[in-house]
DNA sequence: GTTTTAAAAGAACATCTGTTCAGTTAACTA
DNA sequence: TAGTTAACTGAACAGATGTTCTTTTAAAAC
């Protein structure tokens, strides 16, 4: 046999990354084989090689475009707010956004160092990206005195660590529905800041 | 050769221990081989198993330790306390205890997926007694008037993950020491539940 | 309908995987 | 010092690993 019936690159590409990201999520990268990621998508293991030039950009692409999509999704959220509202705005953005993809979200904690050194660095600024906004909106909140803290980057991690562990607990259709979370968290946020 | 001088089992059992600690935490337990480990205690990857019966006990003996130590050290603390001192004795242990086993702590969260079923049973298990000690702490300050939360569950995991997020980014000899980082995060602990 | 191109099969590569075991030598015991 | 036990070597096992390449066939273009 060769080239199958009904195949398009248009169609077994998206499979390819949608396999990977849940093999990856649930087994690990470096547990998880090229053979096994083709076997979910019902292919041979060469075939994977006309849509990754490797393993390692496999996972490095997945990570990227989950990256890249917080970023970006994160400048359509309204600006020209006070501290205090960007600060709620930001905090139910996260829960929700991390929320809806459990599994990138726990790609790009737990397989960072699986990347390679450049790689990993790409991967770094995003995120580091990403934490300055939030740094941003504590400092202007210190600053206009509408928030009490005592260091704005210590502030910070406590804060995305806060949030961010809510997708190892949260499952839809649980005892509390999302919204009742953002709700909660936000509460505890926002004192915790002093506000 | 075979036996070699000085070998003896109180001394390469730790360094086995040790050399698996090192290299799953840095490269992931499904990274890291048997023959890595025993190149690391400086032997043949056979003689590993005198001290392990295989790769999966090496691991869940690590972590079980690892969560073993820190309920009995948890228990040495003061009791009788109220509830605002309980929390405060809670927060600068849970930082001051996972600051000092980077390693431990990194392995027991990242390697969850790869323990068997039994064994990740046996370590949820004390992960929860854990979580429950700072529940019941949150519990007794709602029922006394002290905290203010609106969901206990909830607290407790936002506190936990918020504490354990100084993993990730403390290192001895930076910017804070870790006395200034536990008075820093003991004011948003304590700001975050209303007290 | 013919040619070109895209997509996949399937075999092959060298290397690594966890684990077992018989053989060998050092350390301990009496 | 002889006998026993403890600690390790080194080879072997069967199978899995990421990746490459030639060949084959379906889809698209003309």
């Amino acid at each position: 046999m060769a080239r199958t019936t009904g195949s398009h690159s248009d169609i077994t590409g998206p499979r390819v990354r949608a396999a990977a990201l849940a093999l990856f999520a649930q087994h690990g990268f470096a547990a998880v084989s090229m053979r096994q990621i083709a076997r979910e998508v019902g292919v041979q293991a060469g075939a994977l090689y006309n849509y990754t030039p490797d393993k390692q950009s496999l996972l490095f692409d997945l990570m990227n475009a989950h990256m890249s999509e917080l970023l970006a999704s994160r400048a359509d959220l309204p600006a020209e707010q006070s501290p205090l509202q960007a600060l709620e705005t930001f905090t139910r953005f996260h829960i929700r956004f991390h929320s809806e993809r459990p599994e990138e979200v726990f790609i790009a904690y737990m397989e960072l160092r699986n990347l390679s050194d450049e790689n990993f660095q790409k991967i770094e600024e995003l995120r580091r990206a990403y934490e300055d906004q939030l740094e941003e909106i504590l400092r202007e909140g210190v600053a206009e005195g509408v928030f009490q803290v005592a260091d704005s980057k210590l502030a910070t991690m406590a804060v995305i660590a806060m949030l961010t562990g809510v997708n190892t607990w949260f499952r839809e259709g649980g005892r509390l529905s999302l919204a009742q979370v953002e709700q909660i968290y936000w509460d505890m946020v926002r004192k915790s800041v002093g506000a």
